[in-house]
DNA sequence: CTACGGTTGGAATCCGTATTCCAGGCGGGG
DNA sequence: CCCCGCCTGGAATACGGATTCCAACCGTAG
């Protein structure tokens, strides 16, 4: 089981045998070789990737942190980091949040434990005041890790000293937003998720702004939560405020798409047809969102490149740099938001 | 940043540094306890995880193998597997599988290789005869696992010597039959995904029995892939092949919720209604589709307490003993399947 | 006052592999 | 034919921490 039995077996010394099986410099003679994968081969040695790791000091171990691994968006993600990290040989180490800071924490504590050769860390984190503590321990351990040689990337909202990878999200709101109005001029509500998150607070920005640009101002800015029960709170709410309630035809951007999906089913529940009377816009381009009915108008975003990318950038050989890679968005309309 | 560096500044031994600091059975006294503690703190010493689980011989790892993270029946797995395993102060090593048992068997020697104290498998696979070879090297690496003290747990076909957690296919189907011949008399088509994958065969065969049982025969039995593609193409085939188009109405059971989604894709891309035109339902109740519209006739897997559960069993204290849990499905009739 | 059981901290060892360093063997050039 | 340098395999050591074993020390009972 161990090397050195193999070692023992091919009738050679426990350095020649990890010469042979590990990768190293030095290639020891064709007989020997053979001889050691024969023994190798008929004890059915696997090497313990623990001992390798305290010997060699890295581990080939990659840490991925999301929020919520159930939320199509971070298992896009995910599916991406996965796919890159797989065709590197690198294993991934999977840690979740549930949006709690302490939580992000003691994830990256433990994948520091773990030493971890990088981290990815996935998804913006609340600029909340009490938090602000919170937040620094976490900035520091960060610190700490990357002094000692771990590499960092980051996903949503750059973090000093990292590579970051942040989807442009003003631009994109704004590009839905001058989309929306070159097909059909509307009237317009936001559901602009947490007022301290700053991915929400860039698409509230960018689509209020673009709005602004052409002389209007949305009928109302409504926050909640970044989930799908955010949105169809937010969406109730909505509905409670509404007037003349049948064919009220005003064009919902939910600021994404998780939230557009609860919105939608609010406003199901409460007898408006999505599109007739009332239209709904997301962001994302969540793939499962795709054959929805009526189609979900939405900026769509690489999720999964965007998570390949995070890897290379991560291993990239470049050390310490910090970079700042933007994700565009791609307005995609489609019928929740066609004009009646 | 060692264990060593902490004694010498507590002005003690590592091993009396190590006592305090991570679990060990001896307490020193309440003086040394408090040095070491604030030598730690000053340093902002982390232990190195490997070491120790080369030292302890375990490495506090789980392994888990998907086909596809991305896919919300994985991803919800996932969410319970990690939610379990975090509690459990455990961290999870995630690979992917695309389907393939070649990779299966790569993932699996990884985990083997990481010493993982357990491994939790998601998802069927295929049983074709020229991956029978490939299967064998799996049950036989997950036999060296097994005997070399690896706890492992399987969601889907049981595995000899594993804890296995089965969802009820069969009865599952059968009673999505009989709830819907109950609430109306109907045609029926089923979209049987892989004839080679034990869930889909066991979905399909539960429901066609039932159908047998009240004297029924499908319309038609289409295989396919198990992907929303896969329910896509298989959807279309069916509108190939149906004579008078419009108005249908017949139900087209597809053997998940995913293929499903693919399938109400392909009957709108081909102008019927779902619902009026062609009833649908699945299997599964991802969470995303809880607010599809129409809404998707279906059977309820627990996904989330089943991943859960995986992680209590693999871990449970009994060694060595195998056991098949059966996870029942819930039908949840929704308007997909509405009778007009 | 002494002998003895129970603590408590430290020295030594071990976990499994990579790597440095060393000694011996080989070939080639003078 | 001899010397020198290179290649090759093995002995020793390092990686960071857990654990076994040992010695010293404590208090208590005889």
């Amino acid at each position: 089981m161990t090397l050195r039995d193999v070692a023992v077996l091919a009738g050679v010394s426990q350095p020649t045998a990890s010469r042979v099986l590990n990768g190293s410099t030095r290639r020891p003679s064709p007989d020997i070789v053979e001889a050691v994968r024969r023994a190798a081969d008929e004890l059915g040695y696997i090497s313990n990737a623990q001992a390798q790791a305290l010997a060699r000091s890295q581990t080939g171990l990659i840490g991925l942190v999301v929020h919520d691994i159930a939320d199509p968006y971070f298992s896009t993600v995910a599916a991406g980091v996965q796919a890159e990290a797989s065709q590197r040989d690198r294993q991934v180490l999977l840690a979740t949040t549930l949006r709690s800071t302490e939580q992000e924490i003691r994830a990256v504590n433990a994948f520091i434990a773990y030493r971890t050769d990088a981290i990815v860390l996935v998804g913006s984190r609340l600029h909340t005041d009490d938090g602000r503590r919170d937040q620094e321990r976490l900035t520091g351990l960060l610190d700490r890790y990357r002094n000692l040689g771990g590499r960092i990337a980051v996903i949503g909202q750059p973090l000093p000293g990292t590579h970051t990878i942040t989807p442009d999200n003003r631009a994109g709101a704004a590009a839905l937003a001058k989309a929306l109005l070159a097909e059909a001029p509307r009237e317009f509500v936001v559901l602009s998720g947490p007022p301290k998150l700053a991915t929400a607070v860039d698409r509230t920005a960018g689509f209020v702004r673009e709005l602004r640009r052409t002389g209007i101002k949305p009928l109302a800015v409504v926050p909640g939560e970044f989930t799908r029960d955010g949105g169809y709170a937010a969406a109730q709410q909505v509905i409670a405020s509404l007037n003349p309630k049948p064919r009220w035809g005003a064009c919902v951007f939910a600021v994404n798409d998780v939230m557009a999906l609860g919105a939608m089913a609010a406003f199901r529940a409460g007898h408006l047809r999505i599109a007739q009377d009332v239209q709904v816009a997301g962001f994302d381009d969540i793939p499962t969102l795709r054959d929805h009915h009526p189609g979900l108008t939405t900026v769509a975003l690489p999720l999964q490149e965007m998570g390949r990318r995070a890897i290379e950038m991560a291993l990239a050989s470049d050390t310490g740099v910090q970079s700042v890679t933007r994700a565009t968005g791609r307005v995609i309309l489609r019928e929740s938001t066609k004009p009646h």
